[in-house]
DNA sequence: GATGTTTGGTTGAACCGTCAACCAACACGG
DNA sequence: CCGTGTTGGTTGACGGTTCAACCAAACATC
């Protein structure tokens, strides 16, 4: 053990790091634990269901392939599939095939999901304001930006080293347009 | 709808805060999942397993009482106990009962769980910095660090409104000292 | 000492996410 | 036409999380 750390030579955190890191640790699972409730208290769905609803509701013409919808989401394809599911067994969305690629599928926005989304988008706005931007000054905010494509985009570096799903055909900055996951 | 917006007056985000609330969603869904995949190739084990192994072992005798736990790690008693029975199967952790009090449980530390913790925090530490602390200012990791606790502590206000699973009784500012979840 | 309440902890079912396997349809070379 | 590979998408099993129900020991009270 001593060997190995003598060998790595791991620089731990220091005080500043390490109260930075515990609290933003914190601040997240608290926060997605509170925004998944009250969107599940208020709204009867998750956060994933509204994102999805979301991302759909967008779209011109409330239908996307289902890949599309994926790469859109940043989600496993498998996992969108399995949501898919469930939502479509609560009548929040429609699978329809598609007649071109005969493979692919369409999902559509139904009618409850249309309603559902736009009932529930106010009110979660309301929530990341009440516990995020009310509270954040201008610079803060941009600091909260700054420091996240930071991040995002030293993990795309690290992307290329190591096995991953990254998207290789990007539209980087383009496409999506509102609030959401 | 438009009425229910209408009465409701919902307050939009505005670009910049549009653009930081995604920024911050995209790098918190890619850094949890980049973390979590690298312990658990590198390591054999999730940042879970991880977590509850530096809090006992960062206790004395490397021994908890199983709520006295779940208050640390902020989890609920039935995640932990669920969580320790798979650890328990993996061999990373005992329980052993209390004589004093003949309810209670003593969650252990075992050999092979002290070994897992030891390689693993080096190498967590590693990415951490990797994609986090080493692409940041100390004016960034500050501006995080004030973030995470606004938001932290308006959440613990909204905690006196709603239900929720709030330690009553508080230690703030005392216990844990070291780098995990 | 019977009775009710709170505390410490486990369990089972249901839901969610990931992984690997799979299947059907296109695509292309021969 | 036949193979071979790639793409679009689903499925099943498994680990993880939540919720509600449960159990036993402790405590309290009369």
């Amino acid at each position: 053990m001593s060997q190995d750390e003598a060998l790595a030579e791991p620089r731990w955190l220091d005080d500043r790091e390490q109260a930075a890191w515990r609290a933003y640790l914190d601040m997240n699972a608290r926060l997605n634990a509170r925004l998944n409730r009250e969107m599940q208290d208020e709204c009867g769905m998750s956060i994933a269901d509204f994102s999805v609803l979301v991302q759909l509701s967008e779209h011109e013409g409330a239908r996307m392939r289902v890949l599309e919808l994926a790469r859109a989401l940043r989600w496993e394809k498998s996992r969108l599939s399995h949501q898919l599911t469930r939502m479509g067994q609560r009548g929040l969305i429609e699978r329809s095939n598609c007649t071109e690629d005969r493979r692919g599928a369409f999902v559509v926005l139904t009618d409850p999901g249309r309603d559902a989304v736009e009932s529930a988008a106010p009110r979660h706005v309301e929530s990341v304001r009440r516990y995020l931007f009310d509270g954040l000054s201008t610079e803060q905010v941009d600091a909260l930006a700054s420091i996240s494509s930071g991040v995002i985009s030293r993990l795309d570096d690290a992307c290329g080293e190591q096995i991953d799903v990254c998207d290789t055909a990007g539209d980087p900055g383009a496409a999506p347009s509102d609030s959401c996951d």
